[in-house]
DNA sequence: CTGAAAGCGCTTACAG
DNA sequence: CTGAAAGCGCTTACAG
């Protein structure tokens, strides 16, 4: 049973301050037009009282919640946990708060949108693709802004935060042509995405462009994930007894996945017997049995780009398009391609 | 430039249905007493209009957010990213959403607590040491609900849901025994919290009481991720150049982080040279590379508690207090301690 | 710099 | 079942 708490309101914190009610919201904004002395009278009276302004009042006279939504699709990637650290801490840094939606099999972009809502956020950050335009314009109409992060969707006017993936995938070709690799597998991400897309096509393309025959490069869907990593490798095993000559796991951990069944199950050596490298830059590819070659995501610069497409500190202020081109990543040399070639 | 978006509110949707502002009201509020006809008449102008009940309004009368705030200590250990998703999961589903904190070096958990506290939140869960007791009064004096996830602090009056640390400490230590292990290390976690302490204070008690001598328990402290698991086996091989009969990684992050060392800078064999053990049995410690052998923290069990303890349906009812006693977790066999020696 | 008062968008007794 | 009205705890012109 818990006791009917009295609530402390401003009211109370003005009667023993001996002030006015509106000294005492004043008190609490900084930059308003308040005597020193009177402030500090009001914060006085606050701090006896444990008074702490309430904010859902504050919210619904200013229209600002302080409150950023994000919403993630896959924890399965650390990638994202990294993501969400990032943005915790800089949200922090500017005073906002993270509403955070997990999306699962039965809630979908769209239904995590209208969940936030009536929230009144001050904007959304997205993880996950599969928006509608309709739900854009929900966010619009309401003067929410919603911007992608680590993928974009052509044609619905929310704004997009990514590095440049197609670059990315260019470099890793290049590494793996310039190490002597002739056949090469992929292993790629959602279907769905645009950032998995990309990655291949830049890929693709630098390999055909050295003359690689289309057939000499094979393609599986490993699903984002560890799991999925693991088995597109195994279903590469299957349909090939003798691997490519390296392997593009579209980001590191599908590369992981795909690494530990080679050499566990089929007995391979990385780099010796397969190449592979990943995208991301994960710090778990970093690690011992991985020391994986990938193309970094500069996450850093990704989540200050967010935030500054958010346009949180001055709402009616147009935003710095600028912040919505992608981002150059560049490639970390490790263990899992051998050095370039000369012959 | 955003264009100033124009509120729409349930005088809006009121006006276009017909009916007065309470109706509205009424008929977003399932089982309040109101005419299905009018109910949807209601809805259908709501649809035309894209209205959506604003919460804030709401809670600033019911004084429920429907809002739960989640800390989180420490992202570094894959165990709480699934417990974040599997709090997301239920929280969804009983229509509440999470207000995320993630601690960092310059926040503390009493940081977090005090910006929480403005919005009023309908409960918290800490899965971070270190409450002061002067935070767990503000949130009482407020009737918010704290429940500690995974720890426990003794005489703070906040309710700790854990699982069994001491009996999977025992567990563990008997699983080595039974293998035939006479030396042995601990790597231990967070030296504030409970949890670690507990897993090792089972573990060494019944080693003790086995007959195994103090002087053949070792420990190192390994900080709970896994470059502290690193690091720790580095510690410990430098100190003895024969590594003990097993290593007990209080959880498994740390023990992967052993392992990795163990094997691939020391060329040591698991369980062959050195059995190894961890406790938690996030996913990725049953991973091909570490098929690790630990006890399994019932998640699902525990968050179901947590959430049993916060209240959220009847906050005035009173909580079942059983849902605070410590829950049993299991031994999961794998392979880094090999079946018992029938000797 | 300060206070009285209207207003933010809901919920909920109260009366009908 | 329904509507008019007070109230939740703030912010912010407005007047002084």
């Amino acid at each position: 049973m818990r006791e009917g708490s009295i609530r402390t309101t401003s009211f109370d914190v003005a009667a023993l301050a001996g002030v006015s009610q509106s000294a005492v919201s004043r008190a609490f904004k900084p930059g308003s037009s308040i005597a020193a002395e009177t402030r500090e009278k009001v914060l006085d009276a606050a701090r006896k009282l444990n008074y702490v302004p309430n904010s859902i009042a504050s919210s619904l006279t200013t229209h600002r919640s302080n409150i950023v939504a994000i919403i993630l699709g896959d924890l399965n990637n650390p990638f994202y946990t990294h993501v969400l650290q990032t943005f915790g801490r800089e949200l922090q840094a500017l005073n906002r708060h993270m509403l955070v939606f997990t999306l699962t099999e039965d809630m979908h972009t769209d239904d995590a949108i209208m969940q936030l809502l009536p929230y009144q956020v001050d904007g959304v950050i997205l993880t996950s693709a599969q928006l509608s335009t309709r739900m854009v314009g929900m966010c619009h109409d309401r003067g929410i802004p919603v911007v992608l992060f680590n993928r974009y969707i052509p044609n619905t006017g929310a704004f997009g935060v990514r590095c440049d993936n197609p670059a990315g995938g260019r470099q890793i070709a290049e590494a793996f042509l310039a190490a002597g690799a002739r056949t090469f597998a992929m292993i790629t991400g959602d279907p769905k995405g645009t950032t998995s897309a990309d990655r291949a096509t830049g890929f693709v393309d630098r390999l055909l462009d050295a003359g690689i025959p289309r057939s000499a490069i094979n393609s599986y869907e490993g699903g984002s994930s560890y799991e999925g990593g693991v088995e597109a490798a195994k279903a590469m095993m299957a349909n090939d007894a003798t691997p490519p000559d390296a392997i593009f796991g579209i980001n590191d951990i599908m590369a992981m996945g795909a690494m530990d069944v080679l050499r566990i199950e089929y007995g391979l050596r990385v780099p010796e017997d397969v190449m592979v490298a990943g995208f991301d830059d994960i710090p778990e590819g970093a690690r011992l049995p991985y020391r994986l070659t990938t193309v970094r995501q500069p996450i850093n610069r990704m989540v200050r780009a967010t935030l500054d497409l958010l346009n949180l500190e001055n709402p009616d202020s147009s935003v710095d398009i600028a912040s919505d081109l992608p981002i150059g990543g560049h490639l970390v040399w490790r263990n899992t391609i051998p050095p370039a070639k000369s012959e």
